[in-house]
DNA sequence: CGCGGCTTTGATGTTCATCAAGTAAAGTGG
DNA sequence: CCACTTTACTTGATGAACATCAAAGCCGCG
């Protein structure tokens, strides 16, 4: 777990552009002189599940996937959260302990705010309570909405939903490299490897694809969405 | 859709000890005079997907089913509310629209209060926002957490853990009727009807559970948790 | 009374997980 | 740097789990 601080100012933060927005000289001065900023490589842990909530975390740079360790040490990914997010946004008001863990997919910046700060600007400033609820909201929605969209599809429609979303909201390219590997993807969409691999080959066979390792180009869009609507 | 309002006192109302406690007297005063009460029947939509978001609404007491319709008119259960819960708590602050429908699955009152009220109160009253989040945290953890139980379990334990919920969270006894329909627990645990019916019958006749229409009692709670459990 | 929705059971076929076996790639220690 | 080990990737064969289809009884409601 390489750990690094790095002084830099909040001014070009994009903190300010999300939710800081609402705060003043004042705020913004203390939010800057309590955080911290930490860098990770791929694979480095970044919040423990079970670990103390202590501390509120924003990803500036990079990506991360959120999961949590069930039966025999299987792992469920429930997300992979996009530099802009508060990554810590799910449990951090409700509980003592992470119920998740986060770890990084990509070299990772993430800025890391006393939770006691947080929750006193929250009390003392009602705008930057508000903007920090929509976050919540928007962050919790998208979560559910994507567990409840590839519930309903069968195997071809989850792979086709989960290539247009790494293309579509993650790369915005119709060519990217794959920052899991093909068991994160069977955990990140409930199936087998053999199966994620299987259905791969399936579309690189069909046209729909290329496949070069981790590099993936998006051939037919049309015909992906269409599975990933129709399964 | 019967939609009666009442006139009632905020003083022993379950709200003052949920998040209203942060609330002064001029303050509850203030929610007390623009709420609503409303009473719903067994299956009256409460709210519509699609609707504009104009307002906040509290489940009192009742039940209450979320929901979304996707393909060919089938809709998909979401998350079972009960009494205590904000249940618009979900793209309130977020989005302009419902995402989700709410209809009741039981003689139901909700409180209704004007979402402008609500954000007035979260910017003048940290405490208050604070407390909110706290509920709202709660509440998208807790459907996350079952959606992610309910898709690693085979079709068995999905029967065994949702009648489990209503056991031991909803009714708190070991015989209860059911409030939804087997088509109803198909759409909310992703299975179809027939096999929930199959595994009900087959759990009769392993001695695990008595039928009765839509009355269940639990007889032999320990394997129906392991079960649950071990699929 | 009859119609439509809910419930139930059985038979059938499809989808998917599991098992097995092999290649490729990547990390590890001498 | 090379042998060695481990992890990722890939394909095929098999069987189990599950959806679909079909048919019939039940119940409430107009």
């Amino acid at each position: 777990m390489s750990e690094n601080e790095i002084q830099c100012s909040c001014e070009g933060c994009h903190l300010k552009t999300v939710v800081y927005n609402s705060l003043n000289d004042a705020d913004i001065l203390s939010v800057c002189g309590d955080r911290r900023e930490c860098r990770y490589s791929k694979g480095d842990v970044i919040i423990e599940e079970n670990a103390e909530i202590k501390e509120f975390i924003y990803l500036k740079s990079g990506l991360v996937k959120i999961f949590r360790k069930v039966a025999d040490g299987r792992e469920q990914i429930l997300n992979i959260a996009t530099p802009m997010e508060f990554v810590s946004l799910l449990s951090v008001f409700s509980e003592k302990y992470y119920k998740f863990s986060i770890s990084a997919l990509d070299e990772t910046s993430v800025c890391v705010i006393s939770l006691d700060l947080i929750k006193s600007l929250i009390i003392s400033n009602g705008n930057f309570a508000l903007g920090l609820m929509e976050k919540m909201s928007k962050n919790a929605d998208k979560i559910i909405l994507q567990n409840l969209s590839l519930n309903m599809k069968n195997l071809r429609g989850r792979i086709a939903y989960i290539l247009l979303i790494f293309s579509k909201d993650i790369y915005k390219s119709e060519c990217f490299d794959l920052p899991v590997s093909r068991k994160e993807i069977a955990q990140l969409i409930d199936m087998t490897t053999e199966n994620v691999i299987r259905i791969l080959s399936e579309f690189r066979r069909d046209n729909i694809i290329k496949i070069n390792g981790k590099n993936i180009e998006i051939v037919n869009l049309k015909v992906l969405e269409q599975i990933s609507i129709h399964g």
